[in-house]
DNA sequence: AAACTTATGGAACACTTGTTCAGGTAGTTG
DNA sequence: CAACTACCTGAACAAGTGTTCCATAAGTTT
């Protein structure tokens, strides 16, 4: 009756979302979007076969949930690093999104691809793009742009190298890059 | 008899293999990876449905042969603007492959992916980066690299825009980048 | 505790998938 | 023209798919 007081059952179906959404990462990430299917998350989840469709109407609806959350949650980690961090920490950062992260990564990069083909998803895969020019604020958009899509281009081809590329090999080409950001961006910004 | 007689049936066969992966290009710049079967193939090619298995043992062997096809012909077409073009003549094949050949690029970006999980795939999706180092022989390495990185970012990030950009657009990130490429480059070759 | 609402899950259905296989067909050879 | 061989295919199958449906369980309210 309190106006807080949530209905436990909807509280515990929030959580089973969540578990669920999860888990459909984690199968993205091992067996990519081809992978998906409702069962496979059921099991991955440890949930009922049909509770993946129960909360989400249909597959799709399931792809679009997960991915979307999943763009959101990787810009939170790298967002800051790639608009103000020097370019040896940009490269480890690259270094490592095609290494550790690899799966992550990848799963990320069907985000965009999906999105080319599901205008919907178009806003949440170009989120980190736009937020990252707003958190830089570059005075030259167009060296900012160029950093910004070779960062793209460096990671898609990190995933396709025999051997993923270290922190060392990236550092140079980033600080190259770099000057696009920072060449003007250094100077104070008033706002 | 003569030597260079070869059966006519097999003649044939080589004729139907191609129909099929060309066929199975199609489908994929339409539906995406995803939408490949062996079915969905061969109603797009006009064949039997088990044409496809017959010719190709199993599925992946359908998908990575029409890959490497594809990307051996993107190759031809592409590599030499990307290598020796101008700014204005990059920046015009670009717009062309995020809005025309939208479809053809989407597929390519697909194959990137691809093998990223599937090693054997590798050397033909980085096939067109080997080339264009040796046909530009850039002095410096690094910021050709850069470039490089660059157009693909570039273009990913062309699919996922509201409205692709065009060649307006892209010319002075191109010649930001393009530094790379030129500065160093013109000097003298010799050998 | 009874009435009510909402979340949940197992069984089932219609459908599509990859793949197999025995027979037929077309091209080649003697 | 008959024998031969290699290529090809339609029907069929087992397995897996997305989704529906209703009975049940769990939680809330009166």
């Amino acid at each position: 009756m309190e106006f807080q007081k949530v209905d436990g059952r909807k509280a515990r179906g929030e959580k089973k979302r969540r578990a669920i959404v999860e888990a459909t990462l984690r199968v993205i990430e091992r067996d990519g979007v081809t992978g998906v299917t409702h069962r496979s998350v059921a099991r991955e989840a440890g949930v009922p076969t049909t509770a993946p469709t129960y909360y989400y109407a249909t597959l799709d609806d399931l792809l679009i949930a997960t991915l979307l959350w999943s763009a959101e949650e990787l810009c939170d980690e790298m967002l800051h690093v790639v608009a103000t961090g020097s370019a040896r920490e940009i490269a480890q950062c690259l270094a490592q999104a095609v290494d550790e992260h690899r799966g992550r990564t990848l799963a990320e990069y069907e985000l965009y691809l999906l999105a080319g083909r599901r205008p919907e998803l178009k806003p949440a895969a170009r989120r980190w793009l736009d937020l990252a020019v707003e958190l830089a604020r570059p005075a030259d958009p167009t060296g900012f742009r160029a950093f910004l899509a070779a960062i793209d281009g460096l990671l898609i081809q990190g995933l396709i190298a025999d051997v993923a590329p270290n922190e060392a090999e990236l550092e140079p080409i980033v600080s190259f890059l770099i000057r696009g950001r920072d060449e003007l961006t250094a100077a104070p910004r008033e706002e």
